[in-house]
DNA sequence: GCAACTTGGTTTTATGATGCAACCACTGGA
DNA sequence: TCCAGTGGTTGCATCATAAAACCAAGTTGC
């Protein structure tokens, strides 16, 4: 098979996320998702993507857990797409990558938005990777370790 | 063009983290980078990638400022592929991503590496998103905020 | 010093994924 | 009933990916 290649069966944790959500529409979706969107046209017209694909992809996410279909809240007969707990446990993953493009971007004079605690209107700290005790860890102070039963495959 | 839309001029930061690092690969050879490997054959090894899908990626992953190539430093006259600090600040979405799947995945038991501090030997905190005066902040708890252009006095 | 092997790729070819436009079914309103 | 809007599906052209063959330079054994 010439297929593209899955990582289904991968033990690695960042393979088997990316399997999910690793295509270039579903974490977009689901950004649209978490901020309010729940329609297919509203999705299609402010992410702009073909309807295709749209509908392609919102089979998979409902079909991962992500997403599950909901009867209308307007009264109307159609359906709407709202976030499982699944769906806005990545809201982590959406921070990290908007605070890495804050970071690093070649051009942040570009970047229309930022992410405020509503309460006060200030930006939000960074994300940051604590030990148990507190310490503040960086990847040079963590280490991969296997969980149970040693099965090789790395990061 | 048919072209496989393109999110660089978008401005929003999460689109323009995944026009560098939202394909397949990438992230996955950051994750490699990120636990030691340098080498062509090393990164072609673990990951079991084509190696003109793995060539293609270094070479837009150099592009992008997330690797640099670099002399081999064993000594031979071959090239590495070294993560900057661009490449090294990817690592919260890498955390984000792996916690993503311990926390959600329908099959925990496939995981199989926890990622714990090093001096330890415990597993790590989960990350979490806090307001400047460190509440800890949920998604509904968030909003996003157009970025004020500076008001430019001068040309 | 030279053959054999390793490393680090590129090229070729087949196939899966994507983008776009056209088309269609159903809904809701006048 | 007619008709615009919503929510898709279908075809087709093009792009990206995968796998394997190929290749050139670097390294090793002798």
């Amino acid at each position: 098979m010439v297929k593209r290649t899955s990582f289904e069966g991968d033990s690695c944790p960042v393979a088997r996320a990316l399997e999910a959500i690793g295509d270039w529409w579903s974490l977009l979706i689901i950004r649209e998702a978490l901020s309010g969107q729940r329609r297919f046209g509203e999705f299609q017209s402010k992410l702009g993507m073909a309807k295709n694909i749209l509908s392609a992809r919102l089979r998979a996410l409902v079909d991962h857990g992500i997403l599950a279909t909901a009867p209308a809240s307007d009264g109307s007969a159609y359906q709407e797409y709202v976030l499982t707990p699944k769906g806005r446990g990545a809201f982590p993953i959406l921070v990290a990558l908007r605070q890495w493009s804050e970071e690093f971007d070649d051009r942040p004079e570009e970047i229309a938005t930022i992410l405020v605690d509503r309460a006060k209107g200030r930006p939000v700290k960074k994300l940051e990777l604590h030990a148990e005790d507190g310490r503040r860890l960086s990847s040079a102070e963590t280490t991969l370790k296997p969980r149970l039963a040693r099965r090789r495959r790395s990061v």
